[in-house]
DNA sequence: CTAACTGTCTTCATCATAGAGACAGTTAAG
DNA sequence: CTTAACTGTCTCTATGATGAAGACAGTTAG
């Protein structure tokens, strides 16, 4: 989990929406500032989208912009909305196995990984976009 | 992070090697047990026993053990030993981009990384490979 | 009507990953 | 000493995931 590299790109692409508070920004734009191509990022914003932190607008003139204050959107809700599904590799244990170790270690390691899903969530729960923003602005990187 | 397979399957080996406490366990059995090949899984060990999880020994009759009693190995050790280097996609921000929000991009996405990184060692720490084992035995899965 | 967008599809190149086999080095047992 | 049974470490290969890129229908402002 947060190895994908979505969360970064959603993680970008809302920071610079929030520098852009109100406008309609279009996915030509995003896509030469974050770095990567509008196609993909038109399907990443449509998961951002569906999780309801953008709007966005078709035909001439439209694009995207934040659906909410960059206060009310934390990194829980932009993982969340990234990292679709069960974020954990199954690494399916084959039950042939005679290893009476091998039964239960499935349920086991389902356990941990939603121990530790709560505590990354728990923690990206602490910084908002507003956060964000306000770093980039402090570091004085907008010349 | 986390999402590397070879978590898992490490937990999975020191779950077997403590149910065999003190045997000295083949790379074959291991493998059969662990539903992956004895190759792959003899470079997965090497990382458990950099990282002074276990000790193996060669020749005729060897095999792994733990290094330690399970009670004093953490899922951390487990984490920190299996997932090498720093987890985190780098996301290489481009800095040709003129974008504002572009260039402290990379900075903050590593600390938010970092903290992650703790919360979910600091989630990992709570259980030991002791733990593990008993739970499955309470689970029965002993047959 | 036209230009400028989004939303969605398909195709392609790239890369990480694990499976598999091979082989030298090491050790216990006979 | 010889053999058998291991580990440690290669290499090769098949596979799957991923993002780049382009195409195109649908939508909207002027």
């Amino acid at each position: 989990m947060l190895s994908n590299t979505h969360f970064a790109i959603a993680v970008h692409v809302l920071s610079a929406l929030a520098y852009h508070e109100g406008e309609l920004v279009g996915s030509d734009y995003l896509a030469k500032s974050v770095g990567t191509n509008p196609s993909f990022l038109r399907g990443l914003i449509g998961h951002l989208k569906e999780a309801g932190l953008v709007e966005t607008q078709m035909g001439k003139g439209g694009g995207t912009r934040l659906a909410h204050k960059p206060e009310a959107i934390t990194l829980r809700d932009v993982y969340l909305a990234t990292e679709c599904g069960p974020g954990l590799k199954k690494h399916e244990c084959s039950d042939l196995s005679k290893c009476p170790v091998q039964a239960g270690m499935n349920k086991l390691l389902c356990d941990i990984t939603s121990r530790v899903e709560s505590a990354v969530e728990a923690e990206l729960v602490r910084t908002t976009v507003a956060d964000l923003l306000a770093a980039l602005k402090d570091q004085g990187s907008c010349t």
